[in-house]
DNA sequence: ACTCCAATCTGGTATATACCAGATTATCGA
DNA sequence: TCGATAATCTGGTATATACCAGATTGGAGT
């Protein structure tokens, strides 16, 4: 094995990581400056940036915009299937749950979501826009758009704990199905600036689409998560 | 909006994608050189790869190992919890499957293997690595951990075609339950190599454990997908 | 103690330049 | 016509350097 080609960088990112863990440098704690990584380690800013940004792919280190590196918290699980709510399984987890809301407003539906909602275009409908942290971190923003035909005056009600929650309780509603897209994206504009990660941070994104017990569109949920905070887990076919 | 101190990068990012809508380049069409690209547009290569890395992240155009970049095709659309088999279900929404057998072994049951599947450390386990394809990209590399306790002989058969099959129509064996995990990730190692991507390319995993009918340990499903190249698309609670 | 502001520290952006290594293409010789 | 090989094209790696902009810190003045 000639891994002694191995390029500089790759050769940093292991050597960082080692140092890293002979450091016992723990979830949430910061690294040293860039600049004094680089006179540490030998070699420049740059490829001390490169090294760091491999570690960043791997999900192993997160920046704080011009604040510095720090260690990546272990991932929450997460199972979009089941309609338990934040704050209740990051609890379970041993974890302290915090959701702001962002915004939240009555507007009127848009072609998009008129086209899988099946709602009338410019017809009314609820907005929440919430930013949801775990251990102080912000992990994800996240768009609610709710039909408001059997849930009204929802937006005086507080929107920082479960809307899901907040539907069955109050208004007897519950999602009878969904339909459930997945998949990675770059964090960008708007989603990026509220988790104060640069344009193009790695994401992954979760959009439910559900429907009530009446068959009518309950509720669309578009969700941004930065892409080393959560690991989905699903069981399926276990009866218990 | 002062969007005039947007960074160059971003700039040319928008400059460039422009510009391939203008061209009509479409899926699988390369790029013009980054030096090219940078004289085009009047800025150094750095800054042109920067950009470039941009619309890598938003899964707009992927590289190909010092041959270029190009655009990237549509995401295919895939759902974990149903056993239709890749080439299934790629053919169903008209692109062209393909599958490599990279190395198919019976080996030693790891430590790791031992703790989620049940079975003993050290017994035998088939253990096949497989490269997938659609329209002669190739989207992911996957590992199959068998356990040949039901299906003796299962390595003489080709696993070019789905597995699940084989351990349905020759053996009987079918998925009763099954864990499913997906995270992002970055491609390291041999998984990186295996789809001629660089190290730290950003990824998705997905990992299926399924226990047959008879409770016993099935299959390991470790899949690692090129993090552009997928749409996880899921119905629940829809009896139809 | 407190507030405000300046100095300083951090990562972020940008240019210029060089050489390396794999992939592709062109060319020459049999 | 074919095959080996050399030239060339591509992105990948690396160094040096500068300045910018937001975040933090420290100190002066109240």
């Amino acid at each position: 094995m000639s891994r002694t080609d191995y390029p500089v960088y790759l050769q940093l990112r292991d050597r960082l990581w080692e140092w890293i863990e002979a450091e016992q440098l723990s979830s949430q704690q910061r690294l040293p400056s860039e600049r004094e990584l680089s006179e540490r380690f030998g070699t420049t800013r740059v490829t001390v940036r490169q090294a760091l940004s491999q570690l960043e792919a791997e999900g192993l280190i997160f920046r704080s915009n011009r604040r510095g590196w720090y260690i990546t918290p272990e991932r929450l699980r997460y199972d979009p299937s089941r309609d338990l709510g934040f704050n209740r399984y990051v609890t379970e987890q041993g974890f302290c749950p915090r959701t702001e809301t962002l915004f939240k407003q009555l507007t009127e539906v848009p072609q998009w979501l008129s086209e899988i909602s099946g709602l009338e275009a410019g017809t009314p409908v609820y907005h929440v826009f919430r930013r949801r942290y775990v251990n102080e971190r912000g992990l994800l923003v996240e768009h609610n758009y709710i039909n408001p035909a059997h849930c009204p005056g929802l937006l005086s009600e507080s929107t920082n704990l479960s809307i899901w929650q907040l539907l069955r309780d109050k208004y007897d509603l519950r999602p009878e199905h969904r339909d459930i897209e997945i998949y990675p994206l770059a964090l960008k504009g708007l989603e990026a600036e509220s988790l104060h990660v640069n344009q193009g941070t790695a994401g992954l994104y979760i959009q439910r689409l559900s429907f009530d017990q009446h068959g009518d569109f309950l509720e669309l949920d578009r969700e941004y998560w930065l892409h080393d905070a959560l690991k989905i887990s699903v069981r399926i076919g276990d009866r218990h």
